[in-house]
DNA sequence: CCTACCGATCGGTAGG
DNA sequence: CCTACCGATCGGTAGG
C-alpha cells in the first residue's frame, strides 16, 4: 500500500509526465497537423508505450485542444503585455510580429485547417473562441488604437477594420521565410536565424506602409481609384 | 477480339474517366489535405471502386502529382495573360488576384504543406519547381516591372523583392476571408459572394500602399526609421 | 473496370 | 505505466 512520499512522487511524475506529452506533442501537431501526428508517434517521443497516453488525456483530440489551449493562453499573456506599452503602434506591432516569430507558432494556417476540419463542431467553437480572444483580438486592440488615433485609414473610408488587419498580420508571418527553396545541399535551415529579426520587421513596414515609393504613392492611388471608384475623399 | 470502333469507345471513356477523377481528386485534397482524403473516398466520388484509380495512376501520388501539375500550368497559362496586359501594375496585380481568387486555389498553404510533408524528396523538387516557374514567376515579373519604373522600392533601399512578393501576395491570398467565423446559424457560405472582389481589391491595396493614411505616412517613416536604422534617403 | 483480398497502421480498450 | 489486443481503415495487389 503506498503511503504519503510515494504518493507525492508519483503525483510530481504525472504531473512532468504530462507537461513532457504536450510540449511533445505541440511540436510534432504543430510541423505536421493533427492527422499526420500518430498517438504512437507523440508515445515515443516521449519514451512511452502508446497506451499511456490515454492516462493522461482522453483522447487524441482532447490532447490536441490541450495542446492548443495552453499554447494560446500563454501567447494571450505575452500578447497584452506588449499591447500595454506605452509606444507607438508600429513599434508595438514589430515586437507582436517578433515575438510570434519567435515562438513555434510556425504555421497559423495549418492550425487553423486542423481546427476547422478534423475536430468536433464543439471543440472548433471552442478552439475558434480561443483563437479569436487570446490571439486576435490583443492585435486587432493596436490596429484599433491607430485607427481611432488617425493614423491608419478608417475602414469607412477604404480602410481594413481592425481585426481583419490582425488577421492580415498573422497569415504574413511565416509564409515567405518557410517557403519552399530549390535545395543546394543539405543546409535545409541555413540563412534562417540571420535575417529573421529584418523579416519581421518587412512584414511590418509593407503591412503598414505598402509597397510602393514614398513620391509616386499619391498619383497611384488616383490612377486605381479611376479604375475602382472607393477612397475618393483624401481630406474627408 | 475489340476491334476499331470498340477501341475508340474505351479510349475515349478512359480519358474521361481520368479527367472526371483528376477533377474530383482536385476539390477533395485542396480543401482536406493529401492525407485526410482517401483514394476510396475519391472513387466513391467518381462511382468508381477503389481499385480502378490505379488503372489510370500508379499510386495516390502520382495522382496528387497530376493534379498539380494540371492545375499549375493551367494557372500559368492564365497569369502569363493577364501579366503581358498594357496596364499598370496595380491594375494588372488586381487581375491576378481577381484570378486566382476565382479558382478553387484555395489554400496554398496547404498545397505547400503537403508538398513539403506528404511526397517523396523527387516529387517534393518537381512541385516545388513547378511552383516556382508556373505562379510564382509570372507574379514576380509584374512586381518587377514595378521596381524597374521605379513605383516600388528597390530592394536595396528597404523594399521587397519581387519573388518575396509574389510569394506575400499569395499568403495575403485566401486567409482573411476563410477566416472561422462564430457559427450564427447553418448559413456557413453566406456573404461569400458578394464582398469577393472587393476584398480582392483590399489584398491589393494594402500590399502597393500598406494601411497607413497618407498625410502620415512620411512622418511615421521618419519614426521607425529613428529605430530601424533603414531607408534613410529618401530622394537618393 | 470489378471482386476479393493483403499487410500495415490507425485510435482506443481490457486488465493488471 | 505496461502487455496484449480490438475493429476499422488505409494504400495497394491479384486475377480476371
Amino acid at each position: 500500500m503506498p503511503r504519503g512520499p510515494k504518493k507525492i512522487a508519483a503525483r510530481e511524475d504525472s504531473e512532468e509526465t504530462r507537461h513532457t506529452i504536450l510540449r511533445t506533442a505541440e511540436q510534432l501537431f504543430m510541423e505536421y497537423g493533427y492527422r499526420a501526428v500518430s498517438t504512437r508517434q507523440i508515445a515515443d517521443a516521449c519514451g512511452l508505450t502508446q497506451p499511456a497516453l490515454y492516462h493522461y488525456f482522453a483522447d487524441k483530440q482532447m490532447l490536441y485542444v490541450e495542446v492548443i489551449k495552453e499554447n494560446t493562453t500563454k501567447t494571450q499573456t505575452a500578447l497584452e503585455r506588449i499591447v500595454r506599452r506605452n509606444e507607438g503602434v508600429a513599434e508595438r506591432l514589430s515586437l507582436v510580429v517578433r515575438y510570434l516569430h519567435s515562438t513555434t507558432q510556425h504555421d497559423i494556417g495549418l492550425m487553423l485547417h486542423d481546427i476547422q476540419h478534423e475536430l468536433s463542431p464543439q471543440m472548433q467553437e471552442l478552439l475558434n473562441d480561443l483563437f479569436n480572444t487570446c490571439l486576435i483580438a490583443p492585435i486587432a486592440s493596436v490596429f484599433e488604437d491607430g485607427i481611432r488615433q488617425g493614423l491608419l485609414r478608417h475602414p469607412q473610408q477604404g480602410g481594413l477594420d481592425a481585426i481583419n488587419s490582425a488577421y492580415l498580420l498573422m497569415t504574413m508571418l511565416p509564409k515567405f521565410i518557410d517557403r519552399p527553396q530549390s535545395q543546394e545541399g543539405s543546409a535545409l535551415h541555413s540563412n534562417r536565424y540571420g535575417a529573421t529579426i529584418e523579416q519581421a520587421e518587412m512584414v511590418v513596414q509593407v503591412l503598414l506602409y505598402g509597397l510602393v515609393r514614398e513620391q509616386t504613392r499619391e498619383q497611384q492611388i488616383i490612377t486605381l481609384s479611376a479604375d475602382k471608384k472607393t477612397i475618393p475623399d483624401r481630406n474627408g
